[in-house]
DNA sequence: CGTCGTATTGAAATCCTTCAATACGAGTGG
DNA sequence: CCACTCGTATTGAAGGATTTCAATACGACG
């Protein structure tokens, strides 16, 4: 597999859109020992029971937390983009809980545990700044609690565009209220939770009301009050800047 | 409303589970400036859109986390129990995201987020441990994602009384798989997401197949590994130590 | 041209909610 | 002590949302 070094810049930007790095910060992040891999689709990163002495930084592409359940069904607990470090919390939790995997072909940024945690105790605001995007996650870890046991399915799906469609321009991979979404609507069904046959019938009604358009590789959000409305989406816990 | 000092007893015990502190780490956490203070039930602790100076651990009683919804409707995301500190995320969030109530009489202990930020600078145990429990949290809120959207109603409620069963164990307030549950149906179906009648009839399910007693008071688990198994419930992900 | 993954549609089945009514128990005021 | 009320628990039954089953269509790719 491809390895080489890379500059995590997605992530210092995404850091400093709540807190400002002095260029010494900037530095000690870019000075951490990255290696840069490419995945394919499907690939598994981690898996639960895995100790890890690794964290990762998405570069490119999508990633998926999930658990297998009794039937042997994966439930999927999150989605990751560009920017996201989604297992960085192994640095403090001994045994990894969840699986992770490519959900598109990936290209990924792993760091040592250990030079993490230099870093950290060596320049305070980066362990502000590395806490903080834990924190980050959790804040979306509670809207999805919420938005899968109290909200309808067409809402649900209506919820992730327009929070995919936030975090894709948090990290400016968004214009026109347009980003990548190169997703199957069996992939749309294991990340919302819904069966296909609903995603399908759902998506056609978004569709229908004219609010997004959707085809396979990209989104597009046509009328974003109008999702907004159907979603109930409020975007402060994903604690955008300002 | 009672303020007096306290001894943050359950929150070291529950750190030393997972991390070796040392005397002078113990003492500095026992040196924070702690406010203790009573709450009836369904008092706020603190909203959404508060910008916290603050946070809190809970001696006795139980938290809940929520947001109110499109209808009105306040949709549940988190329910705490002693030991814990529900909202420590504001720590490095500025503005809170979710409403957090007593969910019985409470007694809590706030203390000053700048007092925890500067024993954590300086005791780097302590900004592991502190950190770690957020990851802690947010190793639940993964689990209820998937508890929320993939397991059926009795499941759901199995896997709840499973999960509180442990985290009293934790912290030493259960024996013989008993512990404190003072909630009414209502309450639980506020917690679990469900309809009142359906938590109703679940729950003579889960009594009538002998694996629970409830009360209202107090839970008992009558047949642990029977519970475990419609609740398809693998603790792992509460990182108990060993 | 055939195949396989994907999208779409219809229809039945299921789970869960909602509506509605009754029962029960504790607390309150007469 | 009784009558009343209110919150809680329970039950029946209808309605709705979503899943599951099953079939068809579509499109890319070898």
């Amino acid at each position: 597999m491809a390895q080489h070094h890379s500059t995590p810049q997605s992530l210092v930007d995404k850091i400093q859109r709540t807190m400002s790095l002095n260029e010494e910060d900037r530095l000690a992040v870019a000075a951490l020992p990255w290696r840069t891999q490419r995945l394919q689709r499907g690939a598994t990163i981690v898996s639960r029971g895995d100790r890890p002495t690794n964290c990762f930084l998405v570069h490119s592409g999508f990633v998926i937390a999930s658990k297998h359940i009794a039937n042997g069904v994966e439930a999927v607990s999150g989605l990751f983009v560009p920017g996201d470090m989604p297992d960085l919390f192994g640095l403090y939790l001994d045994v990894m809980d969840t699986d992770m995997r490519a959900a598109t072909d990936c290209t990924i940024a792993l760091v040592d545990h250990g030079a993490v945690k230099r870093v950290c105790s060596q320049y305070p605001k980066l362990n502000a700044a590395f806490w903080q995007q834990t924190l980050l996650a959790s804040a979306i870890l509670r809207e999805w609690v919420i938005t899968v046991g109290h909200r309808s399915a067409h809402a649900r799906l209506a919820h992730l565009f327009c929070e995919v469609m936030v975090r894709m321009t948090e990290v400016g991979l968004s214009s026109d209220f347009r980003c990548p979404f190169p997703f199957t609507q069996v992939a749309i069904s294991e990340i919302s939770g819904m069966s296909i046959v609903h995603v399908n019938r759902s998506l056609q009604e978004l569709r229908g009301a004219g609010l997004i358009s959707f085809d396979g590789k990209e989104l597009e959000i046509r009328n974003w009050d109008g999702l907004k409305l159907v979603a109930d989406f409020q975007d402060d816990y994903l604690h955008l800047s300002r």
